[in-house]
DNA sequence: GTTGAAACCGTACTTAGGTACGGGTGTACA
DNA sequence: TGTACACCCGTACCTAAGTACGGTTTCAAC
């Protein structure tokens, strides 16, 4: 990380901005082709990071994480970056993602049930032939 | 589905398989192929189900959309058709997995929570320049 | 000032999870 | 009995989400 020297803002290089945020340089310029984040300033050919990249790339990553894709997220982040639409499309997005998170999570929770039903039933000791986990994996029908 | 003369036993074609899962016929190829289900018996060349590949099937469905890969998906499926390991291995991705599943239902929970604020907050009809959704992702540190 | 790491770029390759295609064969039913 | 439809097989193609490659340029440190 550098300080600029007429403002005292941090700037990263794409290299400090990956490990910064753990992921992989060429993850970044993809992004960057995919439109999903903006090019930064150039520096004598280099890109060059603000802060906000850092949140840009962690909020992409965590969403990743509970199963947006990277269409659903590149979505929201042109909205960010482009206030000329009326929010209503951007409220049914977020009900419409709001009955899936849902759905998944009741699913999970099932399938949470019946694991741990199957590990307590189990002392680890038996041949798979008796193994009760399964058994219940016969009857795991979400 | 036809009824076995000798047996009264149903049987399903493969397109009256992929009919009642609800998945492409090419889908149950491809599962074959990756041996996450067996070949079935075969009458002329032409595979012939019995009622467990639903179960199967059904099984894998709903395994895939709670957010188990085919990979997990197909160490399941060989250990139920294949005991002769210890049950322990079996305990331990067990444990794994409700530890992986756990975690996983935490973070959708904290999206979701989010997701209801947005939208509670939102009434629809601004430009998204002061959409309060739009704040919201700002602040979405999971 | 040299030199080695790190950035640049475009292109190609990878893995997961399918889907489609094309040419040949079996079969249900009018 | 004929014909349309379902099935067979292998292979090719597809999308998502990266990762790797190879040749060139630039910067930073000695």
């Amino acid at each position: 990380m550098r300080i600029s020297k007429t403002q005292h803002e941090a700037f990263y290089t794409i290299g400090e901005l990956a490990e910064k945020v753990g992921v992989n340089v060429e993850t970044i310029r993809f992004y960057e082709r995919q439109k999903i984040i903006y090019q930064p300033k150039k520096d004598t050919g280099r890109r060059k990071y603000s802060a906000e990249f850092v949140e840009h790339l962690k909020f992409i990553k965590q969403a990743q994480k509970v199963g947006f894709s990277l269409t659903e997220i590149k979505e929201f982040m042109s909205l960010k970056l482009n206030p000329n639409k009326s929010c209503i499309s951007i409220k049914n997005k977020t009900s419409m993602k709001i009955d899936e998170v849902t759905d998944k999570i009741k699913n999970l929770q099932k399938m949470l049930k019946l694991l741990k039903k199957f590990e307590s039933k189990c002392d680890g000791n038996e041949s798979t032939e008796k193994c009760t986990i399964l058994d219940g994996l016969k009857e795991m029908q979400l």
